[in-house]
DNA sequence: TATGAATGAGGCTTCATTCAT
DNA sequence: GATGAATGAAGCCTCATTCAT
């Protein structure tokens, strides 16, 4: 029985590991059942007893990632240091995860919103849907709250629209990378930015 | 001769716009050459007379918008008024631009991705392929050059760090606004996180 | 044009036969649309061209047997002579029909009811749908009331029970003849029954 | 053992009970053995432990249906009482047995007569294969002897002929009842009929 | 005997593209 | 240049059955 729940344990992740590999290389939707299972060197109705759906993996995946991704944040949030090493550390630290799987990354951010678009326009509720920014966003405007209290930023300063163009900073970044052939750091290039948006361009 | 070249621009004509409604309507790859052809009262044939392949259509969309967008740019730049007025006036445009016909943008924004990573790799040259950023970036550190000439922006400042910052900021709400459903105006919705960049974070 | 046209016709009428043929010999479920369009000698898709779908195919048979029959009906309704002899030629003309196409007429009368069943229950309206029962019955009550009224009938008969009974003895020797292997007539065995019914079994 | 026994007559029973409501409420060829054995409880595999093909079941389910309406006739016959009095009982008899499960009767009898078309041909020997006439008939045939030698049936009637009309009148009336949604009884719908053949409708 | 993962043939349908008229 | 019927590769998915555990 362990035997047998190993194997399919092992089987599953197989599917998982070539799909993501095939995806990569080819796209989602140029890449077929067929290909997946022959590379998995399983029949193609085993691909069936383990995702009711080629869709279906898609979810799979992006839920896996941004549980992992989720995890990651909340743990990080809640150390003790300045506002803006502990800002820096968060980019850093989702930065190195996305790093890890470029590939994979860019497949999932784009296309899943496609997918999304394609079956039935854009789902209610969230803004920016796809990179799971309301947690995000929430973790930035705290963590501003507490620069201001403390006297790091500002009183002036509107923690919600400060922590929106620092998501923007970072997922522009972010953007900017996944497209980018050349193996740039992720990391290192929002600190700069975060760095400008900390002193202000203007005089 | 005048009459039939007239003709045979309108059916063009005709074809992209069936296109461009069905797209917006239902995405590029869940619209069917026959869908388009008898929409735009043609036969099926016809449609190859005017366009080698359904992909075609996607580039010939996006290059009419970029060089659209491109002549919007340049003729904004060249006016002489203050940076930072410039810069917002310069965002508003595009952004007016967008939001004359959100759907389409957004289709050619994320589909337009899809069939590149799909085709064959990720092209290239560009770093940001997909929302033509050379241009617009160097566009912006120019204005920002002039900015820290004239005294209105810090000398410290790195203009193409800069750039790159509002692009991210400009972007961001560019990708927000296309994600969403409420019908906020894109324009207003970057003053304030520009603003912001002028200003600054810090204390 | 005419030419275009008439080729259509061909293929379609090839379609329908080929189907017809194919069904008879394996049945509508164990005929594939494969099988059906190398037989016609024409491409897989091509089937589609004509048919949505391959249930259709049975819908079309269907239909068209049905209006034949109904029209043969009202043709031998308006002769006159009298009843019982216009009853034996009625049930002898549709059986005719029936007659010159015995497989067929097995498989939409089987196969019919039990797509029917399989979608989605029974559909509402008729007691009887399968054998378009309710114009026929009307018809021989029609045909009774005129017997009543001329005294060929007993006035003590009720119409419509009649009309069921004879109905019932019409489609009980279609049945039975459409299961037997043995090729004896169906019209010749409906005869004694009706003459029976007639005459009456009791002392 | 008897208790292994008694546990294996259990499981088959399991699966006779489940097929028989999912065959009803979808059909045989939409009912999955995976749905079935998911119902029962029991492993994908066990269920060709107790049946060698899905297809079983159904000759299994006929089977045993035929024999309980055998016994039943067999039983009804021997008494003694007035011939047409014997012969409405036994019509209400079966009637009310199908009355039970009205479902499972429709589909037996439908379901039943498609797959022996599907897989090959007809079987050969009895003409009205599915309702198991041969039987039914001759039984019929002989009460009608009976009722002709005791003088309560007319001297010239051919029993045969008779026999078959009194079933074509019995089937068709089932036929009907199996079609119709609405909730009629069947044992009540054959006696006018069964008056009017014993009466006759000619003058 | 029970289990349920694996199998893989086979089904239906879609659709971009070609080409004879 | 326009037409639209024909094409056929390709895709996704189903499911009865087998077999190692």
């Amino acid at each position: 029985m362990s035997l047998r729940e190993k194997k399919k344990q092992e089987t599953r992740t197989r599917i998982f590991d070539v799909s993501a590999a095939l995806f990569k290389e080819k796209g989602f939707e140029n890449t077929t059942v067929d290909e997946i299972t022959k590379e998995a060197g399983i029949a193609k109705g085993t691909f069936f007893n383990y995702f009711p759906t080629k869709e279906a993996l898609l979810f799979y995946f992006k839920e896996q990632k941004e549980e992992f991704v989720r995890d990651l944040m909340t743990g990080q949030m809640s150390l003790n240091a300045p506002v803006k090493e502990r800002l820096m550390d968060l980019f850093v630290l989702v930065a190195e995860h996305y790093e890890k799987d470029k590939e994979l990354s860019r497949l999932l951010f784009f296309e899943h919103k496609r997918l999304i678009m394609a079956s039935g326009k854009i789902p209610s509720g969230s803004r920016h849907e796809g990179h799971s920014p309301g947690h995000f966003v929430n973790m930035l405007c705290s963590l501003l709250q507490e620069g201001i209290q403390n006297g790091e930023i500002r009183q002036t300063v509107d923690p919600m629209v400060a922590a929106k163009t620092l998501h923007a900073i970072y997922f522009h970044s972010l953007m900017g990378w996944l497209h980018s052939n050349t193996d740039y750091s992720f990391s290192n290039d929002i600190s700069a930015k975060v760095d400008l948006l900390f002193t202000g361009i203007g005089e």
